[in-house]
DNA sequence: ATTATAAACGTAAATTTAACGTTTAATAAA
DNA sequence: TTTATTAAACGTTAAATTTACGTTTATAAT
């Protein structure tokens, strides 16, 4: 070792966010933390970062370990470095987001490891900063649903657009008007329309698509970029 | 102490602009690394994080070290930490960036420290991840000059409409039309224009005008939402 | 007085946004 | 077998914004 300074204990949280299509709202993982300080009290799932570990390594380990999940949208978001922000030691902590496609197999999972998914609007209190995480993670949650295509990553592969639309109505917290919104995501030239119809909420049924992945890839190499501000 | 996990050495590294109004360009502040690994490389100010310091703390004491500088636009960007990123040891980094009104007093002071500011497009050869921040950090730039008022930490506190509009033709990186950017810029009704005329640039002058910081921030609280782009 | 020129001001077509109304497809009830 | 029901899909238009230009003005130097 080449340095000579103070070494501090580095964190890793990681806030999850999953849309549950059957509820149409959506929610964030947490769990109920086992050690001191704030045993039993809830907190974002978060680990410490191993010495030999890339941080993103340590995000994608916490993520998998409370919710069996691998090569999902996973983003770093921003380092919480208060001195006194943890009566257990100096932790230094870096926030991840995650975006999730929610169904009861990750609820079952979540419960073998103290986690459980909340409402956005009934949460319980939280430990240390998280509170501030979450506050965070939530602007960045509007704010990328403009400009990014984050969306698809909360709903299946195969979606219809009034899905997609109450998704929408859920991250802005209001109700878009369905014949814009429609028209704008048309628009893109981005959606896959399939010839099948998800007939579960309608006797007329509504046709099902898919977010071509690829095309937007290719067009954001040419410097495009999504707008979808309504 | 209550954990018993790794400890890592964490640092912070602060890019930070200026822009030179009589060059009309925009300058970054490298300096040249006294320790090994990479001594004698260039690299952006930096420093590592006490035991006691709260992470903005040590921002603002790296910031004030290589520039004299307090109590100018400093935020958080991004934090690095690749397991093998510094030879020299496990470090993770948390990279802040910064924006200055550059003048020569900050070429001296720079220069006291073995630092120096270079063009945006006569940079020299990094150490470790240092290029990468620093594209991050142009990006941020960018940006962030469409939805918030960044322009006028690069300026005097008096400018004119036409340094303001090269300001933004270096950020962008095109020349925007002045017609329009005149436009736009005093359609937000966030200048104030004095009665002073500034004639180093032509014989009609231009007028000299003040960003009302003051009403900005109360429309903030209000969820006012700036937009300059062009 | 005349000229040169940066600064300031103006206009109009094209595009985008916002706010609505209308038609269609499929089921279930009459 | 018609008819009613309703979510889904499609359409229209005025207002606002953007884009791309042209014109006038103030001052110092000639």
């Amino acid at each position: 070792m080449t340095y000579n300074h103070p070494k501090i204990l580095v964190a890793i949280d990681c806030l999850v966010f999953g849309y549950d299509t059957t509820e149409n709202n959506l929610k964030v993982l947490l769990f109920q933390r086992e050690v001191e300080p704030f045993a039993g009290e809830w907190s974002l799932i978060g680990g410490f970062v191993n010495e030999d570990e890339d941080l993103s390594d340590g995000a994608e380990r916490v993520l998998e370990k409370f919710t069996g999940l691998k090569d999902v949208f996973l983003e770093q978001l921003s380092t919480f470095g208060k001195a006194n922000r943890d009566p257990g030691g100096r932790v230094v902590s870096i926030l991840y987001w995650s975006l999730i496609k929610l169904d009861d197999l990750h609820r079952d999972i979540a419960n073998e490891h103290g986690a459980k998914w909340f409402d956005l609007d009934q949460l319980p209190k939280l430990v240390v900063d998280h509170s501030e995480m979450l506050k965070l993670g939530t602007e960045q949650l509007v704010h990328n649903a403009k400009s990014r295509p984050i969306g698809f990553e909360l709903l299946p592969e195969d979606f219809t657009l009034p899905q997609l639309k109450q998704l929408y109505d859920a991250i802005y917290g209001k109700s878009i008007d369905d014949r814009n919104f429609r028209k704008k995501i048309l628009s893109t030239d981005l959606l896959i329309k399939t010839d099948k119809k998800d007939k579960t909420t309608s006797k007329k049924g509504a046709f099902v698509y898919r977010f071509d992945t690829e095309k937007y890839n290719e067009l954001r190499k040419q410097g495009y970029h999504l707008d979808l501000n309504v």
